[in-house]
DNA sequence: ATGGTAATATTACCTCGGTAATAGTGGAAT
DNA sequence: ATTCCACTATTACCGAGGTAATATTACCAT
């Protein structure tokens, strides 16, 4: 497969704002995109439509043309870069152990007895769909 | 105080390799990273010796001299480093949500009912400690 | 046909992580 | 005193993320 390795997956802060509102719409113009991002100084439009370009050029994003308007639409999905982007800092700050990582998430107390309680849901869930 | 916003860490690959020789020894000249670091492609001497005076510019080491020779130490902890990075990808891509950060963690097969049942008891712990 | 408008295309620049060659410096050995 | 050695200091460059002004294009309304 040519797949790219996940662990080669990095995207900027902005970048990963853009794929976040193409990915929350399915499919998204540049206008969507500055529309929906706020973030104290906001990009402009013209910085937006370079960053989808680039995306696009490294292929993460695709586009249509609808009615002369470029439609993008994601061509990595979001699980796909949450995995990747998950077991990169796991093996680069936690040794690689997931253990480590809980801790960390536990230390912050974001997680309590109720996380677990889903923790326990989940992989129960996927056991039996294996 | 003047702690610098946890959500502003950001590391590069290199930076971060070093913080973790340095973390792991406690302190470390040029060279010992130097000889720790091997990773296909080995930073030249003078490469390693650049970014450490940009992470002490930077304020994440210090050093002493020893008999001429720099000894540096990190002034800023793993821990520190890891909740602001894990933090970071939280709010980036999970939604600022540990359960779906644990999900894609259980995903990967990275979490089973053993490191469950580890996180319960780290929990129990840190509840007793308070 | 022509001017306005709304989109994309081009171009240029900054910062930062990473890379490394080369210059400088100062003690030690002869 | 001179050379060598083992350091640090300086300098320069590349690629990528980010930023945005400006140019171009092409439809549409008059």
């Amino acid at each position: 497969m040519l797949k790219k390795q996940l662990s080669e997956i990095r995207l900027g802060r902005l970048e990963l704002q853009i794929m976040n509102v193409v990915w929350d719409r399915g499919r998204a113009t540049v206008h969507d995109v500055k529309d929906v991002i706020s973030r104290g100084r906001k990009p402009a439009y013209s910085t937006i439509l370079t960053m989808m370009r680039k995306l696009e050029a490294k292929g993460y994003l695709k586009h249509n043309v609808d009615d002369r308007t470029y439609v993008y639409q994601a061509t990595i999905s979001r699980q796909t870069v949450r995995h990747g982007v998950l077991g990169d800092i796991l093996d680069r700050l936690f040794e690689g152990s997931p253990l480590l990582l809980l801790n960390s998430l536990v230390e912050q107390n974001r997680i309590s007895e109720e996380e677990v309680r889903e923790i326990r849901k989940l992989i129960r869930k996927r056991r039996k769909k294996k």
